[in-house]
DNA sequence: GTCTATACACCGATAGAC
DNA sequence: GTCTATCGGTGTATAGAC
């Protein structure tokens, strides 16, 4: 089996459940029933092992909403694809999601170079730019749209989270809240 | 001058520059110009300071809030004193909001207590249903809007930490975006 | 109350055998 | 590649003088 993803893998559980202080790369190792060494062999310092694990799943769930968008074109479309494939990711996957709000609101952040922050987001976030000059929605600058959006699924998100709804009613309120955002911006 | 204040605001600076764990008590100690040993004469631990520093914080946030909206009747009003309140708070103590956020995304969380921090959420909260349920707005879950509020507080938040716009447009976009949040919501 | 000095536990990272 | 053993640095917290 790969270890450097059995690493991984143990990382991610620890770090979500005790933070990346309070989680020695002993207790790493030894999660993933391999010696303490080694995971010095895949990953030269424990920062590095954080950051892979970080632009590792970071763009699984790119590449899931990037997906879901491909085959859109209205602006509305686009948008509530970006708005639900980011939120069912989040549900499905609770414990990457949780890591990656850890991480963002680490310090960690910094020692990953800029760009690769943007390259993740850039896409989309052009997508919608282009979007919001050609149509009609409101007279307002793009960047506070992009935060009202965000701002809106992250919201969600966490009521989602609380809730812990069936897929179906989760489906529903996913729906309900992005024609509030949309009305919101019309 | 009192050491404990001290403590507290060299503490509050060197946590939102570097981080918690970053953060050794002995530059705590030495930035506040007071002697290593000291620190834990005021603090039983470093975890102790942690949550003094973020109970006091927290209090002084919702002190202001909770003034702002005092003499407020209608739902509106009481949403717009609640919502412009927050902003202006955060924007005019930066540090003490970083540190906020900061705190509410670690493992601290877990440390303190539910009461308290329901606590400090409560009379808001309370206000808010009670408005809810007499009012016409949506027929939404309680809930719902509570997340739906508190995700664009806390977008146009970051919205506007990044522009660093002048005071008069600053109150602009919060009137501005309140209307957008009053819209979604009736 | 405040200081200095220090105990001691812990953890990231390395060395070196296999 | 993977293991065991261990070093060196760091940081929380305590002891004890003043």
């Amino acid at each position: 089996m790969d270890k450097r993803k059995r690493l991984l893998e143990s990382a991610l559980k620890l770090f979500v459940e005790f933070g990346f202080h309070e989680t020695p790369t002993s207790k790493i190792a030894k999660e993933a029933g391999i010696a303490n060494g080694t995971l010095f062999y895949f990953f030269a310092t424990k920062d590095a092992l954080v950051i892979a694990l970080y632009t590792d799943i970071k763009s699984q769930m790119m590449a899931h909403v990037a997906k879901e968008i491909e085959n859109k074109t209205s602006l509305k479309e686009v948008l509530k694809g970006y708005y639900s494939a980011s939120l069912e990711w989040a549900m499905k996957h609770k414990t990457k999601f949780r890591f990656i709000e850890q991480f963002t609101n680490s310090t960690y952040l910094n020692k990953i170079a800029d760009e690769a922050i943007q390259e993740h987001l850039q896409p989309i976030y052009k997508l919608l730019k282009q979007g919001f000059k050609n149509q009609v929605i409101q007279k307002l600058d793009v960047d506070m749209i992009f935060a009202l959006v965000s701002g809106h699924t992250f919201s969600i998100n966490q009521y989602l989270v609380t809730k812990d709804f069936s897929k179906n009613k989760q489906a529903k309120v996913i729906d309900e809240t992005f024609e509030l955002l949309w009305k919101m911006l019309t």
